[in-house]
DNA sequence: CCTCGCTGAGAGATCGATCTCTCATCCACG
DNA sequence: CGTGGATGAGAGATCGATCTCTCAGCGAGG
């Protein structure tokens, strides 16, 4: 059976297209007997605006995208994005809108950006995950607005739309955390060097240390894994054994680093401190429950969804936006 | 600057509309030149085609949708989905389609069926989990194909795509593993009683202990998550604090059973048996590991994609697909 | 030399919703 | 009683891609 057009409805109350467009367009100036008849015999025949019709016409799609990295969405990182994806769920609902989660895959970066030329969304939302750096590039020109959630390392245009929490002062949180607990010999596990997010953290905690006037510990990258921490500590105990402190730009980072810890005999907090970044579940369910920087994740995905809407509706919107980071003191320092 | 039309291309290329649509609609009988000129200018303009156009003249939107439940999205749960998305994900890379997730909000549950009426997608593949169950109703006369993972309890018409396990079979693996292994005294967690799965898991586990002329233990019910999993526990061994055996209908319920176990002072496997359902990572990671009865999960998303991209070809499709199970042994039996 | 058949390319029509323009009707006021 | 303004509703045009129909041009065979 195919589908009810907005004809179909027309002839069924006895009225024309237009008339049949006003009324479910909302207009008010039309003769209240034939809106009902309208309204009754929509709802009678399933009636559902086509979509393609109405984007055509130059509408809105009353859709829009929130592209995330596909091998990301299994592992326990997912939780990160979930919270985002959270937050700007319930924007996009307030604004009827509907949310349509687009995995990026790695290895066909193109698809994505071809899927936006095509005009099938209003707007994008793209979290910044390592794997997914190089969409940047390709989205450098976006055929709709994208509003970013964290800071892409390329310069945007001047009316793009960047949604990040304030990396460097969180990493200058952790740090003066880590030496007012009395650790000097502080050793850090970076995110991965391409992302600035994690260059940032990098940054705020190397200028609070010089503040405090004192020597930065080694340095070792990670790339947010929980794996990746595990390898990081191992490489920091080797290079430093007699460290005392140690900030992972990650939770996950910092779950890893905590389990070789204790293989190697030190008790946390009180042999070696330790605080992570982000605040997502791991960080309490950890054991012991870990001292971290928070991200405000959930509001952060809420003011990319309502910043986007109001760009897609042509206001004029704050193009940077900078949330604040804050600490969780928990059991690992 | 406003997206380049077919007609941009053609005209940059000094060909006519429908030649450049012949050429990159893939036609073979065009002049060799004419072909490479409307080529090299879609390129250079970064044309792509027009999503609505496309879809509104009456081809292929090139864009699937997979509905999961937005809850459990975020949960340890959305490992099971994850498995089904991989899976999924790959078939649909191999049509060149779009898969598109849709999280479906409990809240406005009709905004799910709206979405696929108003035409935006090709086909949808259901992940079918119990905060969505209400969904099968409304979509019972889909507007586009639709295969549903995991078997809805109502009756679809007999066209429709259903891939789903064995829980039957899988019920009556777990109670034989249980039965082999000495056990006489088994309980079961099952679960939500509104779950086609559950409801068939619960049958084979009768049917078998039946078959053995085992005396089946107590039943409780959970909504196959974790806490879920603690609570039934608890409520078994207040109702047969002698069991020796339990059959969890989902590994997350599982983990949750053991908890309650070792803080009674129950040893697994010694003092009680244990076996899973599912096989999802939580399962391997769990101590002791979960012995399990295994979903070939990603087989099923991989059907699932197949089967529908089938269907939208107009192919003659298996309606009803049931993938084995099989019981994967580790350390809680 | 004329005509038939084939290849290649352009003009027109179509999909469904919606915006604009036009027009009919009615009431009120001069 | 006639005209102006307001209100409500219909016809036409538009968005972009693509399918069908038509037609020009050319080579070969009668």
């Amino acid at each position: 059976m195919p589908r009810p057009t907005i004809l179909d409805v027309a002839k069924a109350a006895g009225v024309s297209r237009a008339t049949a467009a006003r009324v479910l367009a909302g207009a008010t100036n039309v003769d209240p007997a034939m809106a009902s008849a309208v309204v009754r015999e929509a709802a009678r025949l399933g009636y559902e605006t086509n979509f393609a019709a109405r984007v055509l016409r130059g509408g809105r799609a009353g859709a829009i995208g929130l592209v995330i990295a596909f091998n990301e969405l299994g592992s326990l990182n997912g939780t990160f994005f979930t919270a985002v994806l959270k937050g700007a769920a319930k924007g996009l609902s307030a604004g009827e809108v509907q949310p349509v989660l687009l995995p990026a895959d790695h290895e066909d970066l193109d698809r994505i950006p071809r899927f936006l030329r095509s005009g099938a969304l209003d707007g994008a939302i793209v979290v910044l995950q390592h794997e997914i750096t190089h969409l940047v590039e390709r989205l450098a020109d976006p055929p709709v607005p994208i509003a970013w959630v964290g800071r892409p390392r390329s310069d945007l245009g001047a009316s793009s739309i960047v949604i990040d929490s304030d990396n460097y002062g969180g990493g200058r949180l952790a740090a003066r955390a880590l030496i007012e607990a009395g650790r000097r010999r502080i050793g850090i596990i970076t995110g991965p060097p391409d992302m600035e997010q994690a260059r940032e953290r990098s940054r705020g905690w190397t200028d609070e240390l010089a503040q405090h006037g004192i020597e930065p510990g080694p340095i070792v990258h990670g790339d947010f894994t929980l794996d990746s921490g595990t390898a990081a500590m191992a490489r920091l105990l080797q290079r430093a054994p007699d460290l005392d402190g140690v900030f992972a730009s990650s939770d996950l980072m910092a779950a890893g680093a905590v389990r070789v810890l204790h293989a190697a005999g030190r008790r946390v907090p009180q042999d070696v401190s330790l605080v992570g970044f982000d605040d997502v579940l791991i960080a309490s369910t950890n054991d012991p429950p870990l001292t971290t920087v928070r991200q405000p994740l959930e509001e952060m995905g809420r003011a990319a969804a309502d910043t986007l809407l109001a760009a897609i509706r042509g206001q004029s919107v704050e193009g940077m936006q900078l949330l604040p980071t804050s600490l969780v003191r928990r059991e690992s320092l």
